[in-house]
DNA sequence: TATAATTCCTCTAGCTACTAGAGCTTCAAG
DNA sequence: CTTGAAGCTCTAGTAGCTAGAGGAATTATA
């Protein structure tokens, strides 16, 4: 049996999100003791670190939700498991994509060594989007 | 004279986010027509524009009234908003880097073919934080 | 066993940057 | 003068937490 003191230093999750993962139902509500504290079992262990392990891979809550659902029925096929995950890829590699572009924009504009305002590059960029080397 | 919603269009920002960006004071309250409606100049026109390029180079609001601020002083020397914008690249760049290693992690997961959830890589990767390939 | 230090409890509100909707008023065209 | 589009204010909701108030329980030390 763990604290929620406990639970949160082993899984690496901070104990007010703990709580909150309880409130969206992610979690089950776990057991108390006599004076109202949460006491947890190793099922509440490794299912929290499931989840932490699933919002560093940075699944939305609703993705987790699902996978969570999933992996309660280890007979079924896993294609639903791979087309959240893959979908999931798709969506961080058009981040990356668009963070590039940003980047290469960034790194134009602060190339500048004019000396003032009035004709810095960051300044003049940002006041003129025809200066722009790419869409964004 | 512009309207909010010919401002919107001229600027591809949504009326709310026009009104919201008002009450953060990034922009100022504009005059009125006589039965109250927010009426715009070029200045206003210009200044939206600059915060709707700043948004899509993923400034904050914060860096953004910095910026703002510091373009009302043409004369001075620009190496306020030069370290702004160099601040904000490191973001991006850092934001890359670990969207780089997510999207490793993930395509390692997505390959799996095992047929059911019981031997499925995305669910059991999940699950044992210890098959990892990196850190995250 | 008494007390002190620490942890835990619930509840509410705040963060970013918007977005949506209700219910009402004004504007512009015909 | 009517009608439909556009505008107004205000409130509340989004994701995923985080912080703080005010109080109760647990654990460690004396």
């Amino acid at each position: 049996m763990f604290s929620i003191g406990q639970l949160s230093k082993r899984t690496g999750v901070k104990i007010p999100t703990i709580r909150y993962y309880e409130q969206m139902g992610l979690i089950d509500e776990p057991g108390r003791s006599e004076g109202n504290q949460r006491r947890y079992t190793k099922d509440g262990l490794s299912r929290l670190s499931f989840i932490r392990h699933s919002r560093d891979l940075g699944f939305t809550i609703e993705d987790i939700r699902g996978l969570l659902d999933l992996s309660q029925h280890p007979e079924e096929p896993c294609n639903d498991a791979h087309s959240i995950a893959a979908q999931h890829l798709r969506e961080v590699q058009s981040k990356i994509t668009k963070l590039r572009r940003l980047e290469r924009e960034l790194k134009r504009i602060t190339k500048c060594d004019a000396g003032n305002m009035a004709t810095c590059a960051v300044i003049e960029t940002l006041a003129d989007h025809g200066l722009c080397e790419t869409e964004h």
